[in-house]
RNA sequence: GGUGGGGUUCCCGAGUGGCCAAAGGGAUCAGACUGUAAAUCUGACGCGCAAGCUUCGGUGGUUCGAAUCCACCCCUCACCA
């Protein structure tokens, strides 16, 4: 750990969009250990990589001693954050919030140190938002808040402003329920920092003026960076979809290719935000790349430490056991045994089916999932870009898979790698 | 309740009777160049190997022919009440 303060290193590493007076806050933080929490929605079965550098902030926040709370917004959820957000959502049934809830909680749990007395805490709104009855919340709560204040916040101007696009009553008066955890949590817990991405801003500060009123307690707020990439897309996505921190939905080699595909542009940065690396080291590695020319070695880095952060250190292994293989070039090397491991492993597979006769090529690797459609693989087989045991395929071969796919030229009789593109690879077996 | 504006292929957004599977942009995928990077260039981009099939909020109609016209309905926005 750095002799530097925490909020010198989360500088360093331009993890502060804003906080509230920066002074007080850094002489809070030194003061003793501080209770902070951040909040999660569940708005899915599973965190993607947009939450991870919260969640690493926790614990960023825990190793230099202090105490944080994971706040699973399962009362939050049922209502949608308008914040940023260009339309109304739809809104997600009370079961499917309520058990995306206890999703989200296992998953953070991975993160974050819950053990011991003054471990981390893991929370749910909806403990206290549930029983709330309405005139309760009109007028305890509800008449702390000036509308004129709740219209003006950025976060929801667009939606009221912008023609074509409204707010419901219901997503407006979200800023009022987060605000109403920080002051729970504030008078449960002694809770007196609130950190979250920077469109929680509005949000936020609303809690803490709540605070003042109900608690009279001053507190303080910060918020973290929206990550951008370099060259204005959104981050996080591929194109599956996002990128999921449940290994059942974004396995831990994709996790690994995901992070090792990261832009020049883009990769000193990231380090700084999904790895716990020194930010002198980091700056070493930039260094040593400039220096040496050709392939950076930041990727990769930055590729083991998120995995092995996420997946731990086994999937790590597994995740470049395949990488090394796939992309080392030859194939040959590998044994029979390295097949099934590659399997084992988590490199997409899947059996040929019985009878190959009747079908294309293109709708068994649709079939398969290593393409969305056919169009995409005639497009590859047009330009040779299909690989079956290293043996490139033509368009004319489209409806000759019983023969591409035959006993005779699978691997040790039962395997077919196959290849789309560059970086696409999926293993048959017989 | 009234008046006016909208709902188009993943997103934004053109299209207002045939030339429309539907301009343009973005995203995405593949190729060349590279370093599993960026930039650039090329191609693909509703589904299908193909013949062909299915789309433009919904339903019904007019028409040889509709995303485009008509009726009703649903959703949404603004203003007024």
């Amino acid at each position: 750990m750095s002799k530097r303060n925490l909020i010198e290193d989360l500088k360093a590493r331009d993890l502060i969009a804003q906080t509230t007076s920066e002074e007080e806050l850094v002489e809070h933080l030194e003061s003793g250990s501080v209770t902070l929490y951040c909040g999660f929605d569940p708005t899915a079965d599973s965190l993607h990589l947009g939450h991870l550098v919260p969640l690493l902030m926790l614990k960023r926040f825990q190793d230099y001693g202090h105490r944080p709370i994971a706040l699973v917004g399962g009362a939050t959820g049922l209502i949608g954050d308008p914040s940023f957000k260009a339309q109304e959502r739809q809104l997600n049934s009370a079961e499917v919030v309520q058990n995306w809830s206890e999703r989200l909680k296992a998953q953070i749990s991975q993160f974050i140190d819950f053990g011991g007395e003054d471990g981390a805490i893991l929370a749910n709104n909806f403990d206290w938002t549930s029983n709330v009855d309405v005139l309760s919340f009109l007028r305890d709560i509800g008449k702390h808040f000036s509308v004129n204040k709740m219209i003006s916040k950025e976060s929801v101007k667009q939606r009221i402003d912008r023609d074509g696009e409204g707010i419901s009553f219901t997503e407006f008066t979200y800023q009022i329920l987060q605000s109403y955890d920080y002051q729970k949590l504030n008078e449960l817990y002694g809770c007196s920092l609130q950190i979250g991405g920077s469109d929680q801003w509005g949000n936020i500060t609303g809690g803490i003026e709540l605070v003042r009123r109900m608690n009279s307690k001053s507190v303080h707020a910060l918020t973290l960076p929206l990550i951008t990439k370099s060259d204005g897309t959104k981050f996080g996505k591929t194109e599956g979809g996002a990128v999921w921190l449940d290994p059942k939905k974004t396995s831990p080699y994709a996790f690994y290719q995901f992070w090792l595909q990261t832009p020049d542009a883009d990769v000193y940065r990231f380090l700084k935000f999904f790895t716990f690396l020194d930010v002198e080291r980091i700056d070493e590695i930039e260094a040593e790349d400039k220096a040496r020319e050709g392939r950076p070695e930041a990727q990769r880095i930055l590729a083991e430490e998120a995995t092995r952060l996420v997946h731990g250190e086994q999937a790590l292994e597994a995740a470049r056991r395949i990488t090394e293989a796939l992309f080392s070039g030859d194939h040959s090397a590998l044994d029979e045994n390295d097949y099934s491991q590659l399997q084992l492993d988590g490199l997409p597979s899947s059996q040929l089916p019985e009878s190959l006769s009747e079908l294309s090529l293109t709708s068994l690797l649709v079939e398969a999932g290593v393409a969305s459609n056919g169009k995409q693989v005639k497009d590859a087989l047009q330009r040779s870009a299909v690989m079956i045991n290293d043996q490139s395929c033509s368009m004319d071969q489209n409806m000759e898979a019983e023969a591409l796919f035959g006993k005779e030229s699978a691997r040790f009789g039962r395997f077919f790698l196959v290849k789309l593109g560059k970086k696409k690879h999926h293993l048959f077996f017989v």
